[in-house]
DNA sequence: ACCTGAACACCGTTCAAGT
DNA sequence: ACCTGAACACCGTTCAAGT
């Protein structure tokens, strides 16, 4: 035993994180253990734990990298200025990319750290980069003073696409609609445009 | 060892089904094992084994029991006849449910089942009563020639309010908006009843 | 300084043995 | 027929002991 030194602190981070990512690509997530990364990088588990928190800390980093990857999809799109069009372009590479790697698409989101665990800023940097990116396709139809309408809309918008994708992922849309979830997010994405098109100060119910 | 017949069979299941939920509401479900609910119910993890085939299916049953719940919920609401008015009401119930018991919305929503393990019929039925609760509070967007368009309306709304739900409950969008998930919701219903009335045939992007 | 192997405190699930 | 306790094959995490 002792110090091998085959591999530098930041090979053996990278071959982790991309055993990890194997795993769960191949297997899904519940099939992430820390045993089975050790096993598959030739190191014995306890090592993990030098480069590591925990498990939970890994698969953070894990989804960092999806993250990454998704906004790099994302704003290789270059706007056309058409809301409409720049959000449907959007969409398709997200459904690609979900379509690409289910598994993990999953572990990003349907993954839920324990109780009271607060998301790292550099994690929560990253969600805002790619809102931004939904914040832009949607300018043209808001004034400059409305920015803040038009952060709150492209939220409710990305939570709202989220969600097709989130039921979608989960196999538990199939069961109640025969629309895909790229046809679902067509017609959300169409209704909700028209109906910011008409309401520029949405009037709520009694409150 | 050996039959004890302190309870019935009948009287087994409902103490296992309220013992795990008890530890669900109490500690979320990342605490909930067999071995736990076996203890809570003072009999062995085994026994659980007669009357269920598995955790899985255990927490399917629980689930089931919770949908009837926010079912209840929700149909108690009596229609006003306005879309507005209603989805606003069945929304504040929804996401008053998921305040007072959001570890077993947490189960019922983001506890995924292993691979390729189908929904049983009877709980994508009552998943379908409630998206119908949906439809009729819809119902006068829509003629009635057009009962396809409003189930998928019907369905798309669900999807984006259950995002926002879902992401709520994740803590993933506190960090990046000050909005409120009822905030959010009632816009998204907003634009959503705009959208849709001058929206009859959502005209898409070239397919 | 780094890595290991054993240990600890857990899991879900099965099943022979008991009543 | 029902229930148990032990067993099996796993977990995440820690840490003394080795180099």
């Amino acid at each position: 035993m002792g110090r091998r030194s085959d591999h530098s602190r930041e090979e053996l981070y990278e071959m982790t994180v991309a055993a990890a990512r194997g795993i769960v690509e191949a297997h899904g997530f519940r099939a992430l253990t820390v045993r089975k990364i050790a096993d598959a990088i030739g190191y014995s588990a306890g090592t993990l734990y030098n480069l590591f928190d925990n498990l939970d800390d890994l698969i953070i980093r894990l989804n960092g990298g999806t993250l990454d990857e998704l906004f790099d999809r994302l704003s290789a799109i270059e706007g056309s200025g058409d809301p409409t069009l720049d959000l449907d372009r959007l969409l398709g590479a997200y459904l690609a990319y979900l379509e690409a790697h289910p598994n993990l698409w999953n572990l990003l989101f349907e993954y839920t750290r324990p109780e009271g665990q607060v998301l790292p800023k550099w994690y929560v940097d990253r969600v805002a980069d790619i809102l931004g990116l939904l914040e832009q396709a949607l300018s043209p139809r808001f004034p400059e003073d409305r920015a803040n309408e038009k952060r709150h809309a492209a939220r409710v918008l990305w939570a709202s696409l989220h969600g097709i994708c989130s039921l979608s992922q989960a196999g538990k849309l199939e069961v109640v609609t025969t629309q895909t979830p790229r046809e679902m997010a067509r017609l959300l994405v169409s209704i909700f445009l028209t109906g910011l098109e008409t309401t520029s100060t949405p009037n709520l119910p009694g409150r």
